[in-house]
DNA sequence: ACACAAAGTTCGCGTC
DNA sequence: GACGCGAACTTTGTGT
């Protein structure tokens, strides 16, 4: 099986490990960066559980667009079904 | 009856929302960038799931992972399970 | 800080480690029955997509509802707040 | 207008739910149970989170483990990582 | 091989 | 400050 694996050519592994990390360090530092706002927010007398559900809310939205879409179509093709 | 307490607070609670939400969009889009990297990997034959394990590997102190695998052998071997 | 971690007691431990085993055998067993359900149910023409999806939403719903009164709590608090 | 296609299948799809439902509810007490097991074990000292991996570790074959740890040593070894 | 669903892990929160 | 609870994210397995 390791027979048709990949060469493993060590320049282009290395390449790609190093972008990956890169790129996790961004997403971390963002994070950090989302974490102070949280902070700051509560700092000056929000309730942060409050804020996070707000934010989630908004998140939500679409997707329960899409979710009811979905599920419109699902019952649509439930009824060919039994049609 | 909050309509005469935060008339202020709404605008200031408003950026908040606003600014997380776009270092959300921000999060998610280095996420993206990411997956794109693991399938590019994966198109040139290398393993995504040891590839993720190298990363995490990474990402964790020697010391912390050595300690760990002491520990999980001695479990295993109280068991009687080959290490 | 190994020095306070468990004695392990190997019989003690073969004991835990027998009973989750078990125990996720056992839930092994009904996710098959679950499975096999779906697969007769596909067999008798439904759509399994559909079934699942009639699951899930029945699932949903309780959550929904808590979720709802935790909201409302939150709402009050908020009020409490800014008030 | 499913009125006149479906009543016959309605009985049996409620069934249907019923019965996965009520499995889905001995697999979530199943759950409940192992979760009572790792809090009973790190109540007298055991580290759960190897212990988990211990069960994780008996539940893959030893061919597959050696595989992919082997495998996982060529990569780190790639990239010039002490594995 | 892909997409969806399940399981496991981690993190933040409230509690005692 | 340690613990358990719950949510979010990540990873693994399965069905198409």
């Amino acid at each position: 099986m390791s027979d048709v694996a990949a060469p493993i050519a060590v320049e282009q592994l290395r390449s790609f490990v190093d972008r990956i990390e890169r790129l996790e360090a961004d997403k971390a530092g963002i994070a950090d960066g989302i974490k102070d706002l949280y902070s700051e927010a509560k700092s000056l007398g929000y309730d942060v559980k409050i804020l996070r559900k707000v934010i989630a809310l908004r998140k939500i939205k679409p997707n329960e667009r899409r979710e009811t879409e979905e599920l419109l179509e699902v019952y649509l093709h439930a009824l060919g079904e039994l049609a």
